[in-house]
DNA sequence: CGTCGTTTTGACACGCTTCAAGAGTTGTGG
DNA sequence: CCACAACTCTTGAAGCGTGTCAAAACGACG
């Protein structure tokens, strides 16, 4: 653990910005937040059920998955969380957890403190609004999964995830042959996609009939459109191309 | 459509300092803002996917659900939300809604313009974080669901729908019969659990041999320790008896 | 080279869906 | 006040998607 230099947070930003105006000023105020870095190894609860925290964490490498579960002990996945995210900025208004935070590969993070989070949103309104509107987008994208869960069938619901996941790693959807690093198990898509892992083995086996691989957590897929149509997919909800919209700050001038 | 007193927004308050600190001129602050009756009658949504919305809705009376859907036009309830409820609370934030709002009985709601709430939360930076932390707790509640649909059967999905509800109406759960008006068809069920109507009403059945009466949407329960058993419900997630907790406000005394 | 985690395969059971039709219930107009 | 229409709820039979159990093949790694 040791301190960070503020520029780390940059994909951080850059993922606020793509969402939320801010000044310069305010910009600068969140590169500015300390941090520290912490890394978490393949499997490891790094926030625990029912545990106050007093951090929120930044993914600059790796993959996060949310966990929740049910009395038997059985985990579900209810979301993935990718570099640039910050899986557990509600824990700002949320300290204790009801939802556990677990590195799906070994994952590199910044934890930035809820006091320094909370002076800089509490100094800048318009930071403040950032935060609550990522925390929204977050929660739109859960929703979605529970339509998933809900109304789609197992090969849908697999490539419904690969879609979004591909999507929000931004990799080139026009290339004759869509290529990403996943870098999930079979194991880790059952508990996303709410089946058993035998079942995800034979789905991605037929699915791969309408133009897809995968292999040790690198998915290739030969026709993006075949996929897309399988799953169902509409980016929509995902907000990655949404043009941020200057009239919603909640920030008055000073008056 | 008509202007109302300020009163009228009082559950809409205790919801708030519920989960949050508010001093009173916060909370008259809150309780001041504007307000346009609206009445949404049974099965109309009155907000539609895609359509940009100038407003939040606060819900009087009635039940309202949120709803996503596939592109085979199969719709997935993703929520409930019961009086004192404002659904679409992230609009202020997220204007284009991904899930319509549609009114499941007959509802009374009052409109709050985003003009209004963007005022007041940047007046008042603590309610800003009220509303942040309000979104948030309907994002946990959300994620329970998808626990629920991923990994419980037809039974204790059900359960788990009538505990949660039980617990968000308050009912006394101590009484010897726990009962309570939902409200709902055995199709809007269906629709909230991700099943179809006709296994709901077969699995409605099974779950009255474990101590439950459903009746024209009036829910009667005998047991409510077996129901909650078989729903393995822990309400934990809803954060009701949560005690709002003074350290965490974002706004800072003027300094 | 052996171990451990992951992927793959097969056989079987069962939960849920689908399709079809009937019985209650509620509301409405003559 | 009755008759009819429109929902909602209920029931049955059959099919299929997914789960369960068991075990083998594969791949990564020390």
């Amino acid at each position: 653990m040791f301190q960070q230099s503020a520029s780390d947070l940059q994909p951080f930003l850059n993922r606020l910005i793509s969402r939320s105006v801010l000044t310069t000023e305010e910009r600068q105020a969140a590169l500015d937040l300390p941090t520290t870095a912490f890394e978490a190894v393949r499997n490891e609860d790094f926030v625990r059920l029912g545990e106050r925290v007093d951090h929120a964490c930044f993914i600059v490498a790796g993959l996060v998955g949310r966990f929740d579960q049910n009395s038997n002990g059985d985990r579900q996945i209810t979301a993935l969380h990718i570099p640039g995210d910050v899986p557990d900025l509600l824990s700002v208004v949320q300290p204790t957890p009801t939802s556990a935070l677990q590195a799906l590969s070994s994952t590199t993070l910044l934890q930035i403190s809820h006091a320094a989070l909370r002076k800089v949103a509490g100094n800048y309104p318009a930071v403040a609004e950032a935060f609550w509107r990522d925390c929204t987008v977050d929660g739109m994208v859960v929703a979605q999964w529970v339509v998933n869960l809900g109304r789609r069938n197992a090969i849908a619901r697999i490539a419904h995830l690969l879609c979004e996941m591909a999507f929000r790693y931004q990799v080139d959807l026009t290339a004759a042959e869509v290529k990403f690093e996943l870098g999930m198990t079979q194991d880790q898509v059952a508990n996303a996609t709410g089946l058993t892992p035998i079942h995800v083995n034979r789905s991605l086996k037929r699915l791969q009939e309408i133009g897809r691989k995968w292999r040790l957590g690198t998915v290739r897929i030969d026709d993006w459109q075949a996929l897309q149509k399988a799953a169902d997919f509409d980016p929509n909800y995902l907000q990655v191309d949404t043009e941020p919209d200057h009239r919603l700050r909640i920030a008055l001038p000073a008056t």
